[in-house]
RNA sequence: GCCAGCAUGGCGGAAUGGCAGACGCGGCGGUCUCAAAAACCGUUGAGCGCAAGCUCGUGUGGGUUCGACUCCCACUGCUGGCACCA
C-alpha cells in the first residue's frame, strides 16, 4: 500500500521527462530497430564462435512477470551482451514453461480453461519481456504447451522407455490430497507439504511411470566434481543424491531366510542387541511368530493408516512391537529379538536395521522404551545417552582395541564377509523419478495398454498424442487423470496386434518438459527430430546457464539425467548439458520474500513506464552482488535514473578536442574495472565504477572529448542497451553499439607513478606520505621516522621495530 | 538435530591481511523559484571539542599477527537446504 501511494504521488507531481533523456522514445526506437535488423538473431548454422547463453525459462503466471524474473533475465542478458562484445556469437533464447499443476489450479480457481488462460498469459509475458530490451532471439522461442514441442517431450519418454530407462510399477507414492495427484519426492517440502499448494502430502499405492534416475546416481554425483557450477548448487545436488558408504549384513534366522540390514557403522556390530524392520517391510508378517501374528498385523495396519493419512510421527517415536522371533548375531551367534517399529523406514537401505542402542540415539530411545539391553562397544565418555563419536572398541572380542569407526569398520565387514554374511555397500538417497500425474494440463504419456501385449509405446510416427480439449478438466481424485473422461481419447487400437486397447491417461510431470528445452532452442525449426545433430554439435552443451537455486535438485538434476541418458542412447555427444552454471540471488522486499499474501510484490510495469527499462535494469544490477540478490526499495531507482540523465547531459558537452592525460587515465581505469568485474557477474561494483567515471567527466570543466563518452557508451551497453545505443548514435558511431569490440585498457595508463604510503604507530594511522612508486624501504622508513606528526604519538618511547610494506604502509612498533 | 551461507552507517552495499564505509538511496543545509518539484552545490558512522584534532567503531567473546571487516576457535542471530537416511 505504501509503495503504491508513493508511486501515485510521483506520477502526478513529477514534471515531464527531462529533455535530454526521453527513455520512452529511446527504448521504443531501438527495440524496433533491433527487431527490424535482426540484430539478435545469430546465423545458427554459420556462426564462427557460438556461445549459448541460457536462462531459466519462466512459468507464465496470470500475475505477469515479476521482479524476480526481471532480475534473473537482466543479469543473464548483461552477461550475454558482454560476451558478445568479446567477439562471441551469442544465442540468447527465451521460452515458456506453461504446462503444469500451477496453471491448471489457477484455471480451476478462476473457472476458465487453461488453454485460453495460458495463451493470454504467454502474450502478456511476451509483451513484458520485450520491454526489458534483452537480446532475445524472438524467432526461436519454445512453448512447452505447443504440440510441436511436446511431440518431442513424448518422443523423449518413448526413447527412454525403449532404452530401458522407463518402467511402470505399483508403488507407494506421494499423493497430494488437494491437487489430487501424485508428486515426485522432490516436490514434497521438508515439512511434508505439497510444494504447489501447501496441503499435507499423504502416501498412496498406485501404478506409476518411473524413469531410472537411480541408474545414474554415481555419474550424477561424480561429474559434479568437474563441473564449473556455483558451489552452493553442487552441494545441494550432492546432498540430494545422498551417497552413504556402509555394508549389507545378513543376520541368520533359524528356519527362515536371513534378515538383511544396511549399516554405516559395522564397527559397532558387537553392540547390536536387537533388530528392527519397518512396519511395511516385505517380511514383517512372515517373521512374526504364530501367536504374535494377529497383534503384529494390527500394528502394521495402524502404522500403514498413519502413514497413509500423512501423520508424520514426531521424531524419536518409539512405537513398535516385538515379532516374537530372533535373529542370530553373525559373529557371536547371540540371539537378537526382532521388532517392527515406525522409526525404521522401508524406503531407505534394506528397510531393516541392526539396533545398537549404545551408539545410536534412535536405537537408544527405543531400547529404553522397550527395556532392551544396551551394550557399549566403543569407549569414550559422552555422559548419559549414546556415544556417537570416535573411540576404541571394547566388548568386541578379537577386535577390542581397534580405533572406531575407522579402521574397525572395514576390518569387521571383512570378517563378516569371510563367513558369507555380508559385504560393503553404497546406498543412495536418490530414487527413481516418478513422472505420472493424474491431471489434465500436461503432455499425455505416450503409452497404450493392450490386453494382449501389455503396455506398449505409441509409435513415433503417431506422435504427438494430442492433449484433447475437454470441458471438464477437474481432477477425479480416483488415481485416474481427467483424460479418462474422454472416450474418444481413451479408446484406441494396439500398435502391435491391432486389437482394441486403452490409452494411458496420465500426463507427465512438468519437469520432463523442462528437462530438455535447451536442446530444442537451436532446433526450433527442425520438424523431423527433437534436435538437429549439426546444430546441437555446434551450440551445445550450453556455455553459461544462469538461474535460481530453487531448481538445484529438480530441473537441474533431471536435465543432467536426461542428457546422460540421451548420450548413452547415442543421441548426444556430451553428457553434461550445462558447462557453466551460476546461481543468482533472490530479490526481497522489506526484508522478506515477495509474495501476494505479504502484499509486497513489485510490479515491474510501473517502474518501466516511469523510469524506463535501462534505469530499472541498472538499479536491479546495482543493488548488490548478483549471486546474493538484494533488497528492493522504491526510492532506490532514483540513483540510476539520475545517472542516465546525467550521461545524456554529458553527451551535449562533447566536442572535437584532444583527450587530456588525466581523463585518459580515469577512462582506462574505468575500462579495467568494468572489464574485470562484469564477467564475474560483479555487476554492482562495475556500475559503481561507471558512476564514478561519469561524475569525473561532469566535474571536468569545458568540452568533453568524444572518446570519453564513446567508451562510456561501450561499457554501459551490456547494462543499459537502449541508452547506450542512443548515445552511440548521437556520438556518430556505426550501428550497433552491441556489435562493437569491447574496449581494452592500456596498461601504460593504469600504472600509477605516485602512491600514498600510510604511516602508522602500533597499527594506528597517524600520517601519510606521497612518494614515487617503488620507493625503497629504507627511504620509506626514514620518511616515516622523520614525520613530525608521528613524533606526537611516540610519547617518549623508542621505536622498536619498523615494518615496511612497499608502496602501502610503514608501521612503527614501539618498544616497551 | 545435521549441512551450507550470511552478519559492516538511518538503508542497499564496498573493501577479503595494510587509510573501514567506494557507489547509490534517504536525511540535513544551501543555490534557483512568488512557491513547490526537478536540477545543481555542500554535508552526513558515533562521541568529545570553538577549532586543530582526539577517542570509539565491521553481531558477541577469545586467539594469531607489527597490523584483522578480512585468518583461527567458541558462541548468538538470520536465511536456505536436508531430516527417524541406520
Amino acid at each position: 500500500m505504501g509503495a503504491l501511494r508513493w508511486h501515485r504521488r510521483q506520477y502526478h507531481e513529477l514534471p515531464p521527462m527531462p529533455p535530454e533523456y526521453d527513455h520512452q522514445a529511446i527504448e521504443a526506437k531501438w527495440q524496433r530497430r533491433w527487431e527490424e535488423t535482426g540484430l539478435n538473431r545469430p546465423e545458427l548454422g554459420a556462426a564462427p564462435r557460438p556461445y549459448f547463453n541460457l536462462m531459466m525459462f519462466p512459468y507464465p503466471s496470470a500475475e505477469g512477470l515479476h521482479v524476480g524474473n526481471m532480475y534473473a533475465f537482466t543479469g543473464a542478458d548483461t552477461h550475454g551482451r558482454f560476451q558478445r562484445m568479446q567477439g562471441l556469437d551469442v544465442f540468447e533464447p527465451i521460452g515458456f514453461d506453461a504446462f503444469g499443476i500451477h496453471s491448471e489450479n489457477f484455471a480451476l480457481q478462476v473457472n476458465r480453461h487453461p488453454t485460453e488462460l495460458v495463451a493470454a498469459n504467454i502474450r502478456n509475458f511476451r509483451r513484458q519481456l520485450h520491454r526489458l530490451g534483452a537480446q532475445f532471439d524472438w524467432s526461436r522461442t519454445v512453448e512447452t504447451t505447443d504440440p510441436d514441442y511436446y511431440r518431442w517431450t513424448q518422443w523423449l519418454f518413448v526413447t527412454l522407455w525403449k532404452g530401458g530407462l522407463a518402467y511402470r510399477a505399483r508403488r507407494n507414492v506421494k499423493w497430494c490430497p488437494r491437487d489430487l495427484t501424485v508428486l515426485a519426492d522432490e516436490q514434497v517440502m521438508a515439512d511434508g507439504t505439497c510444494e504447489r499448494c501447501g496441503a499435507a502430502v499423504v502416501e498412496r499405492e498406485l501404478e506409476q511411470w518411473f524413469l531410472r534416475t537411480s541408474n545414474y546416481t554415481e555419474r550424477l554425483l561424480g561429474n559434479l566434481d568437474h563441473l564449473d557450477w556455483s558451489e552452493s548448487t553442487k552441494l545441494l545436488q550432492r546432498h540430494w543424491i545422498g551417497r552413504s558408504e556402509g555394508a549389507l549384513l545378513d543376520f541368520p534366522i533359524d528356519g527362515a531366510a536371513p534378515l538383511r540390514v544396511f549399516t554405516t557403522r559395522a564397527d559397532t556390530v558387537f553392540g547390536a542387541t536387537f533388530m528392527v524392520v519397518a512396519p511395511d517391510h516385505s517380511r514383517t508378517l512372515e517373521l512374526a511368530s504364530g501367536d504374535r501374528r494377529a497383534e503384529v498385523a494390527k500394528f502394521v495396519a495402524e502404522a500403514a493408516r498413519r502413514r497413509i493419512a500423512g501423520i508424520r510421527e514426531s521424531e524419536g517415536s518409539t512405537s513398535g512391537i516385538a515379532l516374537g522371533r530372533n535373529a542370530r548375531h553373525p559373529l557371536t551367534g547371540d540371539e537378537l529379538p526382532i521388532y517392527a517399529a515406525e522409526y525404521v523406514l522401508s524406503g531407505y537401505g534394506e528397510g531393516a536395521i541392526m539396533a545398537v542402542p549404545a551408539h545410536d540415539s534412535r536405537d537408544h530411545a527405543f531400547a529404553l522404551a522397550h527395556g532392551l539391553k544396551v551394550v557399549p562397544v566403543v569407549s569414550g565418555d559422552s555422559g548419559p545417552g549414546p556415544h556417537m563419536g570416535r573411540g576404541t572398541l571394547i566388548n568386541s572380542r578379537d577386535f577390542d582395541g581397534l580405533a572406531a569407526p575407522d579402521p574397525a569398520r572395514e576390518l569387521i565387514v571383512a570378517a563378516i564377509s569371510e563367513r558369507g554374511l555380508g559385504h560393503p555397500k553404497v546406498t543412495y538417497r536418490l530414487r527413481d523419478w516418478g513422472i505420472s500425474r493424474q491431471r489434465y494440463w500436461g503432455p499425455p504419456i505416450p503409452a497404450i495398454h493392450c490386453p494382449v501385449d501389455g503396455a506398449v509405446p505409441v509409435p513415433e510416427d503417431q506422435l504427438p498424442v494430442l492433449l484433447p480439449y475437454i470441458e471438464d478438466f477437474r481432477p477425479l481424485g480416483t488415481g485416474e487423470s481427467p483424460l479418462s473422461r474422454d472416450p474418444g481419447f481413451l479408446h484406441t487400437t494396439c500398435p502391435v496386434c491391432g486389437g482394441p486397447a486403452l490409452r494411458e491417461t496420465d500426463v507427465s510431470d512438468t519437469f520432463l518438459d523442462s528437462s530438455w528445452y535447451h536442446l530444442r532452442y537451436p532446433s526450433t525449426d527442425c520438424q523431423d527430430a527433437a534436435f538437429d545433430p549439426t546444430l546441437t554439435r555446434k551450440w551445445l552443451p550450453v556455455a553459461t546457464y544462469i538461474g535460481g537455486n530453487e531448481h538445484a535438485v529438480l530441473h537441474l538434476l533431471y536435465s543432467r539425467f536426461v542428457a546422460m541418458a540421451l548420450h548413452d542412447l547415442g543421441y548426444l555427444e556430451f553428457e553434461e548439458p550445462f558447462t557453466r552454471f551460476r546461481a543468482h540471488g533472490m530479490i526481497i522486499k522489506d526484508g522478506a520474500k515477495m509474495s501476494k499474501s505479504r502484499g509486497n510484490v513489485v510490479v515491474p510495469d510501473e517502474y518501466l513506464d516511469r523510469f524506463g527499462a535501462d534505469a530499472f535494469r541498472l538499479y536491479l544490477m546495482a543493488m548488490g552482488p548478483f549471486s546474493e540478490g538484494g533488497d528492493f526499495r522504491d526510492t532506490g531507482i532514483n540513483g540510476p535514473y539520475r545517472f542516465l540523465v546525467q550521461v545524456f547531459r554529458l553527451a551535449e558537452r562533447v566536442g572535437e578536442v584532444a583527450e587530456p592525460a588525466e581523463l585518459a587515465v580515469v577512462r582506462h581505469r574505468c575500462i579495467q574495472k568494468v572489464s574485470e568485474d562484469s564477467p564475474q557477474l560483479k555487476y554492482n561494483t562495475a556500475i559503481a565504477e561507471l558512476m564514478k567515471y561519469a561524475k569525473r567527466l561532469r566535474d571536468h570543466g569545458g568540452t568533453i572529448p568524444k572518446v570519453s563518452l564513446e567508451t562510456l557508451a561501450l561499457l554501459l551497453s551490456p547494462y543499459c542497451p537502449h541508452a547506450a545505443e542512443e548515445l552511440w548514435e548521437r556520438l556518430g558511431g556505426t550501428y550497433s553499439v552491441h556489435q562493437q569490440p569491447w574496449p581494452q585498457a592500456d596498461p601504460e595508463l593504469l600504472r600509477e607513478d605516485e602512491v600514498v604510503v600510510v604511516v602508522s604507530v602500533d597499527g594506528k594511522k597517524r600520517d601519510q606520505v606521497t612518494v614515487p612508486r617503488g620507493t625503497a624501504s629504507e627511504e620509506l622508513e626514514r620518511l616515516a621516522l622523520s614525520s613530525a606528526r608521528v613524533a606526537n604519538f611516540l610519547h617518549g618511547r623508542q621505536v622498536g621495530r619498523v615494518v615496511v610494506v612497499p608502496d602501502k604502509q610503514v608501521n612503527l612498533v614501539l618498544g616497551r
